[in-house]
RNA sequence: GGGUCGGUGCCCGAGUGGUUAAUGGGGGCGGACUGUAAAUCCGCUGGCUAUGCCUACGUUGGUUCAAAUCCAACCCGGCCCA
């Protein structure tokens, strides 16, 4: 999209799938308001939403964070929408069917598990956001506006959306089509979206492609509102790991932000080529000019300078060492690990119960299942009988168990 | 509210009384190959400290020696009508 982007600066260009409007006023086009910003230092209000449905975030939704931590980086205000009233009803964008209803509890312990993993105390350089400088970061929930909303308010806003153009919408339309449920509050769900930009008076709102039709449903509503009209930035949807589909945690498909380094270097590092590249314009800050060209150094690049990014230099190149010498076999390997104590478990046991109750696995018949098959290994020994006894912790503290190539687990008293 | 069709394992989808955790496909996991990629081939794919025992075909009851398959009620959904 260089010719939507190019009169932006490149940090804030970068990526960038969709932009709209794309005028020729202050009030059309992003690269003036831009100028007028800060002609009149009066930084913009870059809004994005999250709804706190699950407890990991991973590098699908790190894309909009980097955005917004490139707008924050170049002066402006992040304002972070925790939707924990949106939450309870779940955004269909997406969706095949109606999203189970979460309860108040669990959605607060989500907003709160979001924000630290957003980067909340921990140092700048390796955070999504930046939560020390002032100025430059508002979070705010929506229940704040939306819980007391009256009948009178909810009618108003229902009455400038059409039937058409929520069918028009196409999550909507296919489900429609295909016979799929569709409950009404869902249709409430972009309005509400919408709305919040009325509410915080956002100048810039930040989304995947997906979230096109919410996002210009709140420009909608700020020009109904007689409101100041908000630019709609669209980032790519990530790819997941399978290379196929989206990166969602229902998927399997994703890297969470907060996983240890050595499991993310590793996940990284087998990324199908055709998503690599992709991978260093959305995540990454390299230069994609300067590369390397052996497809297999490039997936080590990407996957380091991933690594990097939340674990910080040392303990990637530690990760990156450590998946050569774990994926060789080694045995003596000093690799950092992701811990399993066994002090819970009753000696003697057998193979295929330590496999499961230290959840590498995630059942006693997996577990047989894995042995059988050939898929595990015990400091770099396949083992193949599921019944084999360990008589005492001794014979296991400070070995590696592994399942297949990318699965690991120190075992620790 | 009336009529009608339907609810099967992660998903789709066979199966209409009787070996069998339930054909097949997708997905997933594991193995081989490789560059820990892609493609391809092979195995596994309900649970349980387990050579046996549980639980499963919307829910609850019933008929039967025997049910996902028959009956009843209920719950949920699609479509048509209002």
């Amino acid at each position: 999209m260089p010719d939507k982007t190019k009169r932006l600066p490149a940090l804030l260009a970068r990526g960038i799938a969709d932009l709209f409007p794309l005028g020729t006023s202050q009030d059309q086009n992003l690269a003036l308001r831009l100028q007028e910003s800060s002609q009149q230092k009066k930084p913009l209000r870059i809004k994005l939403g999250i709804d706190p449905t699950g407890t990991d975030i991973h590098l699908g939704h790190s894309i909009l964070f980097r955005k917004l931590r490139a707008f924050q980086d170049a002066g402006h205000l992040a304002v972070v929408i925790i939707g924990d009233f949106t939450a309870r009803i779940g955004d269909p964008t997406g969706k095949s069917k109606t999203r189970v209803q979460m309860s108040s509890e669990q959605i607060e312990a989500n907003s709160i598990s979001y924000l630290e993993q957003l980067g909340f105390g921990k140092p700048p350089e390796q955070s999504l956001l930046d939560f020390t400088t002032p100025g430059r970061l508002e979070v705010r929930r929506n229940s704040e506006w939306l819980a007391d909303l009256d009948l009178n308010k909810v009618i108003d806003l229902l009455s400038t959306s059409t039937v058409g153009q929520m069918l028009a919408k196409e999550d909507f339309g296919n489900r429609y089509s295909s016979g799929i449920p569709i409950s009404l509050h869902e249709f409430l769900y972009p309005l509400l979206q919408g709305y919040d930009s009325v509410a915080v008076e956002a100048d810039i709102e930040l989304g995947g492609t997906d979230q096109k039709f919410n996002v210009a449903m709140g420009r909608d509503l700020q020009s109904h509102f007689n409101k100041r009209q908000q630019f709609g930035l669209l980032m790519p949807i990530l790819v997941g790991l399978d290379g196929v589909q989206k990166m969602s945690k229902s998927l399997g498909n994703t890297v969470g932000v907060n996983e240890d380094p050595l499991s993310m270097y590793s996940k990284l590092e087998k990324v199908s080529d055709s998503l690599v590249k992709n991978y260093l314009t959305l995540l990454t800050d390299l230069d994609l000019e300067t590369l390397p060209s052996n497809p297999r150094e490039l997936q080590k690049t990407m996957a380091l300078a991933i690594t990097e990014q939340f674990h910080g230099r040392l303990a990637a190149e530690g990760a990156k060492a450590d998946a050569a010498r774990l994926i060789s076999g080694s045995k003596d390997s000093n690799a950092e690990v992701q811990e399993a104590s066994i002090s819970a478990i009753k000696f003697p046991v057998k193979a295929f119960y330590l496999l499961s109750a230290i959840g590498l696995c995630s059942s006693s018949s997996e577990a047989r299942r894995q042995i059988q098959g050939g898929g595990v290994r015990l400091d770099g020994e396949k083992l193949t009988d599921p019944n084999l006894e360990f008589l005492n912790k001794s014979v296991l503290i400070g070995k590696v168990l592994q399942l297949g190539k990318k699965n690991f687990r120190r075992l620790a008293s």
